[in-house]
DNA sequence: GCAAAAATAG
DNA sequence: CTATTTTTGC
């Protein structure tokens, strides 16, 4: 089985629905995860998406903020939702992804938007860095629970927040005291990584040295001049599908793109035994 | 001298000069007076009317509210602003319109923007309305401070928030506790006509019997069929102008451009001595 | 710099 | 229903 998957954070799908149908022309995947939404799950434009060839949906929606979708030409089965937090916020859908084949393992797609966190990355003065730190912690918990199915094959993208590496971000000593890329929030990545041994399949195709950037904030006009990018962005597989994403790409150009998201898309290539 | 004056509610005018583009084609005026143009007086579009022919303008505005302008293919001497309640709010600005001839009396242009008054009519509970009424108070001493001189040559139009007449609302009787078609405000517009001698120039080409409407709410979507109209923009002068007014016309048509103002303009031709 | 919502005014 | 400003969030 082979599919093309792809992670975008749209910021409000509603507003960029023509920069994702352009999106779905150029590069055709079969799987898209969309994060901030900015819907609710009612108003997420289900019609458009089945039109341009989705038409299996899973949307956890609410009001104004956050929001994730999962769409795909594939058919999904069993949808999910996670509350790692418990506070109602809509930050992850999972989905079975099932080509119909007879005696497949199954192979889960999470969808994940992590908090931003706020400025101020000190916990005790910013209720959200707090409660940034508390989802990576419940995601590690999580993910630890989930170790013990040894051959589980499982697929986690989305926009993480967090630019682990030095080379994730544009500057790493400027960085340090910047929310994104603080010792707490890249040591409590690797946790999470470590945690179910995943692989950080955009690393598997760049290697650490090279700088690789996901996100270009608004407030850079000349972004690619300046190029103070960072990593958010994130394709992680499980053990069991070692090897399966056999290849990666940063659509760093839709950022030029009129009235764009500052977040560009991350597509991966996957070939499933 | 003859010219066209037109007067309108235009509900912001930086979002529909293309509207007031439109008009000035169709209608062609010589002077056209705005209200509730919604921007500061740096923020007016003044190039664009002067390249619709208006070299003469004259702007009260102020941040996000209110707002009046008269601009004027024929010159305009003189330009001044009355705050009649002493509250700084931009809601006149009068001309005095000189064609060049020597020897004629001068001919002052008043533009007015009435407090809408806010929803409930109790000038206790209600601040706006104690507001409006204060301000039609105010109109009244300013216009009857100007009667000493009787000879006194002036136009004062605008969006003045009063339907006075029982025509000039789709239902008297349903409007009398509804702001605009109060006892407090229609007698306070009749002692503000009377102060002067004002002459209602709309109400000389339309017979009190017949309705007149120049407002239509945008809740209304389907305005024409229902036709729950008030009559909220006026055209007066004073006695030494009886007769100027040689024609009037409301303009109706415009309810129906797209993202229009939810007020009509006004048309009046004057032929003065 | 953008986006959505809430508040405010009409 | 429409427009602007303000607030919040990213």
């Amino acid at each position: 089985m082979r599919f093309r998957l792809a992670t975008w954070n749209i910021n409000s799908v509603r507003l960029r629905l023509d920069l994702v149908q352009r999106f779905v022309r150029a590069e055709n995947p079969d799987v898209l995860c969309l994060q901030e939404i900015k819907c609710q799950e009612d108003q997420f434009p289900r019609a458009a998406f089945e039109a341009m060839g989705f038409p299996h949906i899973a949307v956890t929606g609410q009001k104004g903020y956050h929001g994730v979708a999962t769409v795909s030409k594939i058919p999904l089965v069993k949808m999910d939702r996670l509350d790692l937090c418990g506070d109602g916020h809509a930050r992850h859908v999972s989905v079975v992804i099932d080509d119909g084949l007879i005696g497949h393992k199954p192979l889960t797609l999470h969808n994940f938007y992590i908090p931003a966190g706020g400025d101020i990355p000190d916990p005790a003065a910013n209720d959200k860095f707090q409660h940034k730190l508390d989802f990576l912690d419940a995601l590690t918990a999580w993910s630890a629970a989930h170790k013990t199915k040894a051959k589980n094959r499982m697929i986690l993208v989305g926009d993480l927040n967090v630019a682990p590496l030095p080379t994730d971000v544009w500057s790493h000593k400027q960085l340090l005291k910047v929310v994104s890329h603080t010792p707490p929030e890249t040591e409590r990545m690797a946790k999470a990584l470590a945690s179910h041994d995943w692989i950080d399949v955009m690393r598997r195709h760049v290697p650490p040295e090279q700088s690789l950037f996901t996100w270009w904030s608004y407030r850079n006009r000349d972004w690619r001049v300046a190029n103070r990018g960072r990593r958010l962005d994130h394709i992680w597989t499980t053990p069991a599908l070692e090897g399966a994403a056999v290849a990666m790409r940063v659509l760093q150009e839709t950022r030029d793109w009129e009235r764009t998201s500052d977040h560009v898309p991350v597509i991966s290539d996957f070939e499933i035994a």
